[in-house]
DNA sequence: GGAGTGATGACA
DNA sequence: GTCATCACTCCA
């Protein structure tokens, strides 16, 4: 049975919910195919003293406010130029906090993740929801507490003593 | 190892 | 308005 992950499954502690997104499936409809990738490896982004989120100390714009959202919601961003990266905001409304999908079983790397399901700007603060034509599913995979593996986040050597916060999970076999 | 690429946020 | 920076990928 695939089972839809509402936002109440989002609205939990992050490093929680990020554990738990591994081996759940990210589901994309397409005008003419439908999409699906089991999830390997997230980060997370967690509340307003994580110095390597763009909601660092609580800051709150234009771009980031979609982090202090409702937990399901979609936060979008471009960077480098060139690249889309894709997370569900997760924790209650007004904590900023989300988590980044990094990378698939089939597609790794989170720009190639948006890449290969065409996610732009246009789902940004969209509901994880099929009428959006992006959201989680929990098709029943089974994996043992010993195959998640945590490491340091990717690429925010600039968060101080933040850089070193194991908050990034793959799924290992 | 280094280029490409453009939005964002800080500052003025 | 200017400016540096960036949760990356590709090619060498």
């Amino acid at each position: 049975m695939d089972e839809f992950l509402t936002p109440k499954f989002f609205d939990r502690d992050t490093l929680t919910v990020a554990r738990e997104l591994l081996g759940k499936y990210l589901v994309r409809q397409l005008s003419n195919k439908k999409v699906s990738l089991m999830i390997t490896e997230v980060e997370a982004y967690d509340g307003p003293e994580d110095l390597a989120s763009h909601a660092a100390n609580g800051r709150r714009t234009k771009r980031t406010q979609i982090l202090f959202g409702k937990p399901g919601t979609l936060y979008i961003y471009f960077t480098y130029g060139i690249h889309w990266m894709l997370n569900v905001v997760c924790g209650p409304k007004d904590y900023p906090a989300g988590i980044l999908i990094r990378g698939t079983d089939q597609v790794k790397g989170p720009a190639k993740v948006t890449r290969e399901l065409l996610v732009n700007e246009s789902l940004n603060g969209k509901e994880a929801s099929k009428k959006t034509g992006l959201w989680f599913e929990d098709r029943g995979v089974k994996f043992k507490k010993n195959q998640i593996r945590a490491t340091k986040r990717i690429g925010v050597d600039y968060a101080g003593e933040w850089s070193e916060a194991l908050y990034r999970f793959e799924l290992t076999r």
